[in-house]
DNA sequence: ACCATCTCCTTATAGCGTAAAGTGACCGGG
DNA sequence: CCCGGTCACTTTACGCTATAAGGAGATGGT
């Protein structure tokens, strides 16, 4: 379900990004109900409450009172809409330069940590054709503000940024699905797990011969019963991975 | 498009995984002319040519000369089924630890690399509720050989192989998403990206003054142009982020 | 007042996973 | 040797998706 820039006329989605909608000058017709802006904000509250899979242009509609089609008046098509929301949200990211680019970039972090959790649909929005809306652009710009203090060449930078980017989607998808996954099988994922490694022994006997290492790494995790299991991986694999990464900047800092 | 194991019956899943189908004892009524075995395949290979999108009961039935339906005597639904090919497609995965660590993992991390953009559709499957298949399971256990001469304790380790996946997975789908993008539309990352930039100039002005670190960063890549660009941004950034994990990793070796 | 124009609705199409029911082939027991 | 139970496979159908096409009715400029 991963999605791309709309294609029908990118002029007309750049515009919309950048200029904002058209000023409404008095015309022929009926006067408009709705407003891209609404549309949008009530798009993002479906995608957030049902997931990229719930967002549908029937279901936006239904959110305003409207049918499916009375959003083509304003939006080219859903990808345009996707667009739309996607350069909208990242409005809510502030995370600037700090002195410290550690603690710069760790605050950077958990931001977008935050995020991705708030807004789980925008992490099946590809990057392989960015949308380059003005607020996506303001975030990037202020990722290499965080970044910069650090005193990395240009292209260690480039990689960095994808590199942090990457594990934060990383480890947020993670939390994303399982919750999802718990919320639409109404099965928890110490339920699942305690179910799932019960099979395992029975159909793979011999199991901590067969798998030493993993059994090693399983045998030394600490868990706390008020996290659900899957996020307390995830989230401490995440501190603990922005650490090591963290560590391998500093090598290459000043 | 995530998809989640098999709920119906995980423990049918679980003996398919483990055990293989079972052997084939004489019974009435007509006799299989299918196999999981060359379901899976079949399956795999519509999904390695068209995508997770393109994968339809409908399209494997048709790769084998039967109907969609014909495909539930073999497997309960969609989703085992895709549990049976994530699980069968990791048997390409073969590397296994070196005596320096670090070559292993930079090995790890290339196989995996290539392995993603042969099955770009195993990206789009959660690891929220992971597959637990002996093939998924083995690439794991090699993985914690690779790691295992830095000498890292298990909590790092544990965080280190998250990172390492998400750096891969994160780098090889802008690969496959640009690549995808490049066929639907019929526009190369080269055409796209000069149409965008043209577009990005006229509706923002200013933009070196208002993104002067973006400027500053894109000003300074070489360009190949034997290579997709999307495609040479994300190999190099792969490329830069998995040598400053690695000396991050060094930092806390031994 | 009229008409061009615009918003919004209804209808229709192709494709999805899969439930339900029907068809006919095959094997073991009489 | 044939018959009844069983199984492989097909057809049909349902509700869901994005959106093309065309119609209804409201509005502002002339």
């Amino acid at each position: 379900m991963v999605v791309f820039a709309a294609q029908g006329d990118p002029r007309r989605t750049m515009a919309l990004l950048w200029r904002g909608p058209d000023a409404a000058q008095a015309r022929p017709g009926p006067r408009p109900t709705l407003s891209v802006a609404a549309i949008i904000e009530a798009a993002v509250a479906v995608a957030d409450a049902e997931g990229m899979a719930g967002l549908s242009m029937r279901a936006v509609g239904e959110a305003l009172g409207r049918t499916a089609m009375a959003l083509y008046t304003y939006v080219a098509d859903k990808a345009e809409l996707l667009d739309l929301m996607y350069d909208h949200v990242h409005g809510e990211l502030v995370a600037d330069a700090l002195d410290d680019w550690r603690a710069g970039v760790t605050a950077w972090a958990w931001e977008r940590w935050e995020f991705y959790l708030r807004h789980p649909w925008v992490l099946h929005v590809s990057m392989a054709r960015p949308v380059l809306g003005p607020k996506e652009l303001d975030s990037a710009e202020r990722l290499l503000r965080v970044l910069r203090p650090a005193g990395l060449p240009a292209p260690v930078v480039v990689g960095v940024m994808s590199e942090l980017t990457y594990l934060v989607q990383g480890a947020a998808a993670v939390v994303n699905d399982s919750r999802r996954a718990a919320r639409e099988t109404g099965q928890s994922d110490e339920e699942w797990w305690y179910a799932r490694s019960a099979e395992l022994i029975e159909v793979a006997p011999g199991f901590g011969e067969r798998y030493p290492l993993l059994t090693w790494v399983q045998s030394n995790k600490e868990i706390n019963e008020s996290e659900p299991y899957m996020e307390q991986e995830a989230r401490v694999s995440f501190e603990v991975g922005l650490g090591v990464l963290l560590d391998g900047i500093a090598v290459r800092a000043n």
